[in-house]
DNA sequence: CTCCACTACTACGCAAAGCAGTATACTGGT
DNA sequence: ACCAGTATACTGCTTTGCGTAGTAGTGGAG
């Protein structure tokens, strides 16, 4: 993959994991193919994984281990209230940063008109 | 400044310039006063300067120094061909993503309806 | 029994942003 | 002539997160 798209991701990643979140509790591998549907953001688990237990570690997420039919038992993960917080605040930034960027476009925000 | 915020600039930074440098040459102090005046992305000159050299490294810009009548003369950057090719890839990743975050933000997409 | 999908985790390297410091040219005040 | 301040440019060193590759355990199909 490109660079540039590497380290655009940085940050974006668990921006991303955080907003899936909001529709509810989920776990790792689930988080992945979710992710994985969508062609900008394709991941590997071994990047996800160390965001979870990031996120967790930070207060973040709370984990919630259920047994799998299918596996190892799932570690289903959600938002914490601090957790709901932060997205919150980071799809704030995310809008106005877009905004931001679409001044810089189209040329610069009161300078020379 | 919060981490994530440090962490998602990274490319970003690089974007914003490329970017900016559409609209015509600028130099290094110009550009990161330009950069400023967007809240969502004040930088400062040794985050600029060095993503000026490597994009130069790279053939995505190329410099013409000019004298400046207050000051050290003046390195003018201006987009190559390469550049120009550069930042449309880019813009069309970048509106992709946007489509691609916000589907995740209102629900899987053609997942459950 | 073996293979494969499901599920989870870790170690190491790389690349970019941020902080702090250096350097040079010109301008104005004393 | 000297000094301060601003315009302009650059360079370590540190921090942090993504990517690659490798480990590991469960359950079902052949």
């Amino acid at each position: 993959m490109s660079t540039w798209v590497t380290q655009l991701r940085k940050g974006l990643m668990e921006f991303c994991i955080l907003n899936l979140l909001q529709h509810g509790e989920s776990y790792g591998y689930e988080i992945l193919q979710s992710l994985q549907q969508i062609e900008e953001l394709v991941v590997t688990d071994s990047t996800v994984y160390p965001i979870l237990s990031r996120l967790r570690k930070d207060g973040y997420l709370k984990v919630q281990v259920k047994p799998s039919s299918s596996g190892p038992p799932r570690r289903y993960f959600s938002l914490t209230a601090l957790g709901r917080q932060r997205v919150e605040e980071m799809n704030l930034y995310w809008t106005n940063l877009q905004v931001g960027i679409d001044k810089l476009k189209r040329g610069n925000p009161g300078d020379e008109k």
